[in-house]
DNA sequence: GCAAAAGTGTTTGAGGTACACCCATGC
DNA sequence: GCATGGGTGTACCTCAAACACTTTTGC
């Protein structure tokens, strides 16, 4: 045991929220835990900060190490640590929010984790620590700063139809935008362009596709 | 040394930056250091998580200790916690902003600070650690989430006019407001009622003097 | 009477919301 | 031809911003 210290010290961590859109729904990546405590809980991807490590240097590695995610932008959500939160020992944990999209998730389980998916976030499974109270603020967070740009450019695929872009913008919000309203919104905001392509469609007028701008 | 772990654990601390303000200007209080690092240098109040206290629970100590003041609202602002911020061991530090109305602020000096006073934000020492950089996002995020009810409810007196009210709005906001837009809009808050009482004016017209209601 | 701050409404523009029909395709 | 989703414009309402004069007091 080589590390010792004049006063107490706290351990502290970092885990990662990743929010993506699946299938009309917002979906968050979490982790099955592997070891005690909580084992065979599911849990939002994290661990211990190396001592010389930047904290969000250490999220972005536990979450490539946990799940295979490089993670694009990454945002704090704070610092979560009651004192009780964890039996091993006093863990103070720093929460960061990221965006992906879905085409680039490719989950793999890593060393600490048995298994990693995706969840709903209206369909979640009981979580291992606080981490229901802290995906709780994450989604409030999310829902109140995300905006339309920060939508296409981290959720969406490379090309992608506008109505895909309503229903990513409407999964996040949780509510319902009019058509005409949304692209009327698109074109003030100058955000995205046709690429050419099409779908091919179904039963149906196949779709333009477009792509974020600059 | 008693205290071992089987990892490197970095320390953890707590700041918290009250503002307030003082003379129609938005101030913030610091301390002035007392002992290695810094020494001498002006600092946001702050020190080390106990291990078994909660964060904002540290944070509340920490500011009473050292400005003898008892902060109402603690917000939390985020973790900082790049490697090489304090020169002693690795520390990160969960930073908490509060509000505070200027006639109950007494800055007593404590324990590890040998001063404690305010500072107008547009005239800031220079500060120890990344503290200047804390308090840019400090004043950042008090500019985008404050509003006039926060204001009325923690930076006014007990009684107060409606132009004292305007004047801290506008030293928080940075910019200038119109008067009967402001009074307008105090109208629909429903935030604030008459006392009955006057300022004793000097050479013009006595104001109303207001309460914040419920 | 004059200096100094208190108090008081209206007009305008921007942005958000509500709302309905025709278009292109596959079957 | 019909079912399915794609694509388009107008009217209204709300809220924020601009803007000037009268009132009350001390001297």
């Amino acid at each position: 045991m080589p590390y010792t210290y004049e006063h107490p010290h706290p351990a502290v961590t970092v885990d990662v929220a990743v929010f993506t859109v699946s299938d009309g729904r917002l979906a968050v990546v979490l982790i099955r835990r592997a070891e005690w405590p909580h084992a065979g809980k599911w849990a939002i991807p994290g661990g211990f900060v190396g001592i010389d490590e930047s904290l969000k240097r250490a999220a972005w590695r536990e979450l490539r190490e946990e799940t295979g995610i490089k993670a694009g932008v990454l945002e704090q959500l704070g610092a979560f640590g009651r004192p009780d939160r964890d039996p091993r020992e006093r863990v103070i944990t720093v929460v960061y929010i990221s965006l992906a999209a879905a085409d680039r998730l490719r989950l793999e389980a890593g060393s600490d984790a048995s298994d990693a998916r995706l969840f709903y976030i209206d369909d979640l499974p009981e979580l291992a620590f606080d981490h229901s109270r802290i995906l709780e603020h994450a989604i409030e967070r999310l829902r109140d700063r995300i905006d339309t740009e920060a939508v296409a450019r981290q959720l969406m695929p490379a090309r992608f139809t506008l109505t895909d872009l309503q229903r990513a913008c409407e999964a996040v919000s949780g509510d319902t935008i009019d058509k005409r309203n949304f692209r009327k919104k698109l074109k003030t905001l100058d955000l995205v362009e046709p690429t050419g392509g099409e779908t091919q469609s179904g039963a149906h007028r196949p779709a333009k596709l477009y792509r974020v701008k600059s």
